[in-house]
DNA sequence: TTTGGCCTGTTATTTGTTTGACAAGCGCCG
DNA sequence: CGGCGCTTGTCAAACAAATAACAGGCCAAA
């Protein structure tokens, strides 16, 4: 068991699917579910949710099923923590108020903790909590505080500019927004890149070439 | 030449990335490329580059390389089209706002010609030049300007209510924030799902779980 | 207690994507 | 004009992921 030695990232991918899906089922009271069934439920196949399931050991039980709250349980362990993850949010325009606001109101492990911009009229103002800093104050507070995770929701300079910075001062992770392709220059540093760009691009091409 | 029976969706999605670095080295007086230094300023390879191309027909020239201008147009005229999408906007909160300025400000290919909401509050409101209406002026709206493409920035359970009635009223592409499993329902809609949710989860399992 | 149906964990097969290899084309230089 | 260096387009091999197949465990019922 417990043969967590290299995960695809196609199945970590996956995981948070699965956790919501089984969420929901134990909201509405199931408590067990085979890998057919749940497989019917997403769209997926059987083979693959327990081969999913698999990589991390295999919760189920030959005859009956998986057991929802194992399931969840053993899932939240893989996804979440019990120590927030502390984060940092670059870039408070308004793309970084709506992120932050998730962050802080809809998502679980992470902890915000500190919020900087250049523009003066942001400057000072209260943001999820946290007040918004100067970007100049950023190392002293990074030294201070020894956040792990950076939203950037900067313009692409900007991100190109201060990237290198965070990673020097310790970043683990970045959760990235802007147009800046982090992940070319640091491999030692997780990034999950959230390009509205691209994304948006993809669709008007898939929308308009329809099989 | 212009082979563009099935190509992948892997290579759909990263034509933006290479419309990104190509319109760059033309902003930098660039004038032309080789794959191996396109793939190399990427971080992807040269076969990729080479074999991306060619699935649209292949626009290089041997022994001379890519010329950044055909390339550059030739990709455009892949991604984005004379005629922009209209699109709708689905749920006008904070995430809304920020999604629909992105989408009118910096996307291009779009054309936003409506936005709908059931809070009072917002109904009658402004956003990106268009009126708030309320989500029982939909259909009326919908019969009315034939929008092609909707961007769902709602709660879970809005967007499970409203996604049968959009496709109905002839909404061929879904941009979709919410944590709604859209694609699971119609495969012949194409869905750019962005689910912030499942980035963050992913992100932080990698955090922790670095290699 | 034994038998049969069901379901998992795991191994095998198929499918799809990426990487590598090479022939043919272009331009430059002698 | 011919050879050489460089580059593309394309084909082949390697790799990774998804699907299918199957052996073994569990429960229920007889």
């Amino acid at each position: 068991m417990s043969n967590i030695n290299k995960v695809s990232l196609p199945v970590i991918k996956r995981l948070p699917k699965y956790y919501r899906y089984i969420y929901d089922m134990k909201q509405n009271g199931i408590t067990k579910i085979s890998s057919s069934e749940l497989a019917n439920a997403m769209g997926t196949t059987a083979s693959q949710v327990r081969q999913d399931f698999n990589c991390f050991g295999g919760f189920g039980q030959q005859g009956i099923g998986y057991n929802i709250d194992v399931l969840l349980d053993e899932i939240a362990k893989l996804l979440f923590s019990d120590e927030k993850l502390d984060t940092i949010l670059l870039g408070t325009g308004m793309l970084g108020h709506a992120i932050s606001s998730y962050l802080t109101a809809e998502a679980r492990g992470y902890h915000l903790v500190g919020a900087f911009d250049i523009d003066p009229k942001e400057i000072g103002n209260t943001l999820c909590g946290v007040t918004i800093k100067h970007i100049d104050e950023l190392t002293e507070f990074c030294e201070l505080h020894k956040p792990e995770v950076a939203v950037l929701c900067l313009p692409r300079a900007g991100a190109q500019e201060i990237a290198p910075h965070l990673v020097a001062l310790g970043i683990k992770g970045f959760w990235n927004f802007s147009h800046y392709d982090l992940s070319v220059m640091y491999d030692n540093i997780t990034v999950e890149n959230v390009h509205l760009g691209d994304s948006l691009m993809s669709l008007g091409y898939m929308v308009r070439n329809k099989d």
